[in-house]
DNA sequence: CGAAGTGTTGAAGCAAATCAATTTTCGTGG
DNA sequence: CCACGAAAATTGATTTGCTTCAACACTTCG
């Protein structure tokens, strides 16, 4: 894994927007970093690299040194199956962690693989270790951690028991709020660089019945696609048609809990 | 919520063997505690109350103001999902907590209840908070949390690509090895205080596929059934046969993660 | 321009849902 | 302890959502 040193001064996307830390943006959604944890942050994403499409950032078994998050592109963690089936269990956006869970419990227990062309940052552990000294940190990484818990729970409960249609449009409502929260998505669209393969494999169901519920969906006039990029015409009425409840994605700056007494 | 304070010297679960304390066997597993993290840690439980079978402990959008752990009995995280269905997200044992995770997000984005009788925790978040000021057991917390979503991650994979067959007896391999780590399980058999209705909503299939399944699985000898008994006469055929592979519920002690440098 | 990957369509088969009825188990009070 | 009612388990018949297999069209890119 070579780590060529880019000390980016300004970050631009793949589509050459240029934008903000996607980190960055994540973290201070609790609304609780003050500007030295900001500094402290910022000075963590210093060893970026590029990976091409459909290559494994991190593989089942590993016990990763650094920790790796997503600065731009798309991935996801993956399981492979008895039977060669791939098992999609989250797709991964910019300011994502791919391992920060395998810094803790030691070792991973599944894989991670670009879906598209990413920029990854790799941080050593001793420095996000440092970083964490900081309670402002530790909590904003925790809270990273159990809101990726809250999607699995929702996945969960999404592929376990609603029909493929329901399934496909919650996780389209998903990944256009997840977009938009790091400014990949306006209102309306956004680029979805997935094969029907791959929504598949996270779905749970064959490459043959993503194609025709795309094609249900469309009918419906819930979703026009163009390419690699889904265009949403009226979010609400997809977010109706699915039961979407964006709650568990915890976007909204932390809602303070209870003082403890 | 009335909290009788029960300082229980000795703990007894409910067929009268006398238990350790389920929640400091959980969090000793990583085999990082001092004597006196554990004297905190025990002296954390020090009010126990009962909740009846099918009652809920803590309901979706609650603020919990104490974290909830489970000291006997059976509970469940569960959404209710738009059609009345009911999707379990995940089977709680004695030692688990019910909603550490809402300590830190604020707010419960999903429900948990009784499924059996059982006798519950309650820990005042300031309390637990100052006791997570030891960092070996902030990290034992946190090891606990992330190992609730390693198998959050399996029952996806399980639940969502893998026959209703395989998918049953996965999930009896987990509930022996989670039971036999608490003591509530010899190798070859434990209690199981499920109806095929709520091993159907953990499932996502039909209560009447539940019952046929489980016919399958005493056909091919793998289970016995003797009420609400499950006996597993060779764990090794029934978590071969289920593709079982129990590393990602993280039972053995820490396999200590590489030193960062 | 050709080849590989991806998307689309049709037909046949199957796993699981649904509906409905019956038996068994279990808890409770007489 | 037995009788009763309710809950749970079981069985059969029918329907359906999805898979699988196979062929073909479109797109993309070297």
């Amino acid at each position: 894994m070579d780590c060529r040193m880019l000390l980016s001064p300004a970050l631009h996307n793949r589509q050459g927007y240029r934008v903000r830390n996607p980190l960055m943006t994540k973290l201070e959604r609790a609304g609780t970093l003050s500007a030295e944890d900001r500094a402290k942050l910022a000075a963590l994403i210093s060893c970026t690299y590029e990976v091409a499409a459909r290559e494994d950032i991190v593989r089942e078994g590993d016990r990763p040194r650094e920790v790796h998050v997503m600065m731009d592109g798309f991935a996801c963690r993956y399981k492979m199956m008895a039977g060669g089936r791939r098992a999609i269990l989250a797709y991964l956006v910019p300011g994502d962690f791919c391992d920060l869970h395998a810094a803790v419990l030691g070792r991973m227990d599944h894989a991670v693989g670009t879906l598209a062309p990413c920029t990854m940052a790799a941080i050593p552990r001793a420095a996000l270790e440092e970083a964490a000294s900081r309670p402002a940190i530790a909590r904003a990484l925790c809270r990273a951690a159990l809101a990726d818990e809250a999607i699995l729970r929702e996945w969960l409960a999404n592929m376990g028991q609603q029909a493929a249609d329901r399934q496909l449009a919650h996780l389209l409502c998903e990944l256009r709020r997840r977009l938009q929260a790091v400014g990949l998505a306006d209102g309306r669209s956004f680029r979805l660089p997935l094969t029907q393969e791959e929504l598949g494999d996270a779905l749970g169901i064959s490459t043959v019945h993503v194609n025709r519920v795309l094609q249900c969906l469309r009918a419906l006039r819930l979703i026009e696609t163009n390419g690699r990029s889904i265009i949403i015409p009226h979010a609400e009425l997809l977010e109706t048609f699915a039961g979407f409840d964006p709650g568990y994605l915890y976007l909204a700056p932390a809602e303070s809990a209870p003082a403890p007494q």
